[in-house]
DNA sequence: TGCTAAGTGGAGACCCCCGTCCGCTTGAGG
DNA sequence: CCTCAAGCGGACGGGGGTCTCCACTTAGCA
């Protein structure tokens, strides 16, 4: 790759990225073009499709996201980890207007191996902070989908105060999951897998 | 207005109301005709933009909305009255996949006066439920908001697990919301307008 | 310095959506 | 039954999106 066209490729991801955070995903492919003051073409010779384009800005947020998860599972107290990942996870949702649904759309080809892994660490954190007697005990793993969710409808607010909308947020639902307060009604099999098959039907005009 | 109209325009909102449940928004003008057995002219004759057939088709849940409201400011538990407001209206939400957007967007369009006065009714309702000892004191009512962005964000799943999901975050919520629990981060100064006001910048590209 | 393959940008094909226009159809009063 | 305004539907204009094609430019090696 010739040194000229490695250095567009670099600015085309940075602008991508500063792109998608600000405004999310829909910002079509000739503004990031502009900004990066290249053509479409470009952006579509380095990247064949838009979304390979969206999980390749994104793969790094998706590293800090599986390093947040290691290091949950490595704090010997789990509540504490626990509550560090729902946190950061949280915290980056907030400030990145394309994450959820970068999130959302790259997550099936997330190879399933990686995902699974992930999954079960925190399944086992999960256990780990009940048996401290820190998380209540019908908390259910499915319920952190249900935060991020939660958490990634915040993301049509304004940058300016999205981040302090999740934090409270975040502050009032921890709260909810310590250890000590009344039953739930039981929890939802929320799985990401389940968030993302949903139906797109009839979109078929012409028939 | 010829009968057959008047018909027609009734099939014509029933099936608006339907989609939008369904699908959100942005179902297509033509899809709603289609189904509905009629032109597209013939929608546009009854309700000249898009954002007016919405209006019209979810007039009658902001009117629920109003009445949940009303039923608790009139409820002498102040604190049952408030678990009953979030719950109702977000149950609202959690069913109705274009009910949040339709509601954002009407927003403004709603006549100050009645906005104002519901929205003081819950400012007087807060300040009840906290007099009553139940609510803790420093819920702030831009929680409201926050709840209802983020139950918000639940409407992208699909329909069959998102009232569920809906309940057990109200649920989580409405229990840090009840008194005794510890203190948080300040309250985010969230009101509806500033949701609303989002900037959409630089969406011209041809410049 | 000259050659060539890699790189480039903009025009445009194709699609989807909102909203309009216009020639045809039909309800219903006389 | 006849008339005609009210009603109708589909074609179409305009705009904005993704992605492709192709004639031109340029980096970098000999």
């Amino acid at each position: 790759m010739r040194a000229d066209a490695r250095e567009n490729r670099a600015r085309v991801l940075a602008v991508a990225r500063d792109l998608f955070a600000e405004r999310g995903l829909e910002v079509p492919m000739a503004a990031i073009a502009r900004r990066a003051g290249v053509g479409v073409a470009t952006l579509y010779r380095r990247f064949p499709t838009k979304e390979s384009l969206v999980v390749e800005a994104f793969s790094e947020q998706f590293a800090v996201c599986q390093g947040v998860m290691d290091d949950a599972l490595q704090d010997p107290d789990p509540w504490l980890g626990l509550r560090m990942v729902i946190e950061k996870v949280c915290l980056l949702q907030a400030c990145d207007r394309g994450f959820t649904a970068a999130f959302m759309a790259s997550f099936p080809d997330l190879h399933s191996e990686v995902r699974d892994r992930t999954w079960l660490g925190f399944v086992a954190l999960v256990q780990r902070a009940k048996d401290s007697g820190h998380l209540r005990a019908d908390f259910s793993p499915h319920d952190l989908t249900l935060v991020l969710v939660a958490n990634g409808g915040l993301s049509s607010l304004p940058a300016e105060v999205a981040v302090a909308a999740s934090q409270r947020l975040v502050a009032y639902l921890l709260e909810s999951f310590r250890a000590g307060t009344d039953a739930l009604p039981p929890p939802v099999p929320l799985s990401l897998d389940l968030v993302l098959g949903q139906a797109v039907p009839d979109n078929s005009v012409g028939r």
